[in-house]
DNA sequence: ACCAATGTGGACCGTTTGGTCCACTTGACC
DNA sequence: GGTCAAGTGGACCAAACGGTCCACATTGGT
């Protein structure tokens, strides 16, 4: 019944201190799941990249999964928050909307490696096989599209997307087209067919 | 410098005949990888949806990998003919091409279980690190793409698509958007949120 | 100085992985 | 019927997997 949950514990008040900063730790976590998956990262690779000992992997996280999920998690936020930012100091929505699409570019430019994006490639290597990785998916899913959201309804007001269009699907839309934009970068796309890519992704807009 | 290329001997002249249809093999493992990815198949589970022995699978496949790359293959035949025929059949261009995207609709419903595109899936999974696999994966979506310019240069001969459009570029986009659309359909998307997004694309083709 | 509490390194575990090997079977040909 | 090419089953393998355990280190409290 009592089910050894890896909550954050408070600072110790009593012992020895921990060794490594849980944050730096599982941020390196997440910049390897994000680059090789869940299956195809072992947990050599973890400890390696987190410069932990296992002891402290399980005494911190609990596991693999559980380490994948707040991995997961992380992810979310810092991802969110930065779009969030973008959004916010962005001279349009439109401008914001052709910006994130275009990031994708850096992938195909060789400027950093073709990653993807973590929810996104979780949710191809899962598929719904496991109920807390779904739920996971689901719910990077929709802070993605909640932004997404947010910056449709600001084009709107701006005038650069008809008032009556229906913000929530072309947020929908635009979650999509990324998502379809990451995969054919994955794939080794040039960079000309996903700029042409994205220029139809943004004329079905308007 | 000799390399055990596992190439499709002539039917044996001399020797105890194979006990499997080779070719019914390969479709099992085909449906396998497809389903489960490949690193999350292991050779139990081949071995299992194939019928055949380790040895088998040695002696008629070369191993793991090298099925692998048969069944990428395997696949881009069966889809491509598929499609192929489609379009034939299809009453127009601009009809074949929406349903070409609706498919995706099965997965939501239920109908099949949402295991995507081998292709598709497997570029993800994969990136771009083997070299072989990056191969057989430009490879089949070179395919898909002509299927899909076909369509595209067609449904311009029916007055459906503007003349002047870029029918390549409009390709690249109809794959990208499928794609898109499989992954989200794997992350769990309800039909409606499919639905709507599918009448974006096709809104961007025109 | 001792004790309680916590963290850490490394040995160890059983299981599963993909892959190899070989004795044996099977069938066609002479 | 003997011979030879080819296929098959299963034992076997080393390596890697995720995970557990425990002796020891390191701290604060008393």
């Amino acid at each position: 019944m009592d089910q050894p949950v890896h909550i954050d514990r408070m600072p110790a008040a009593f012992g020895r201190p921990l060794e490594f900063d849980p944050d730096t730790a599982l941020t390196a976590a997440m910049h390897l799941f994000w680059r090789k998956g869940y299956e195809n990262t072992s947990m050599l690779d973890l400890l390696q990249a987190m410069q932990i000992s296992k002891s402290s992997l399980y005494q911190a996280f609990g596991g693999k999964q559980a380490l994948f999920e707040r991995c997961m998690t992380r992810y979310g936020d810092l991802m969110i928050g930065q779009l969030h930012d973008a959004l916010a100091s962005a001279p349009s929505g439109l401008g914001f909307i052709r910006q994130f699409l275009e990031s994708v570019l850096d992938e195909a430019r060789g400027v950093c490696e073709a990653r993807g994006c973590l929810v996104l490639n979780t949710a191809n290597e899962f598929a719904r096989r496991d109920p807390a990785i779904a739920e996971a998916v689901a719910q990077g899913l929709g802070r993605f599209h909640s932004v997404m959201l947010a910056a449709v309804r600001r084009t709107q007001l701006e005038g650069a997307i008809p008032p009556d269009r229906d913000a929530v699907m072309l947020a929908n839309y635009l979650v999509s087209s990324m998502s379809g934009l990451k995969t054919l970068s994955k794939a080794g796309a040039d960079e000309a067919s996903l700029k042409g890519t994205i220029e139809l992704v943004l004329k079905a807009l308007t």
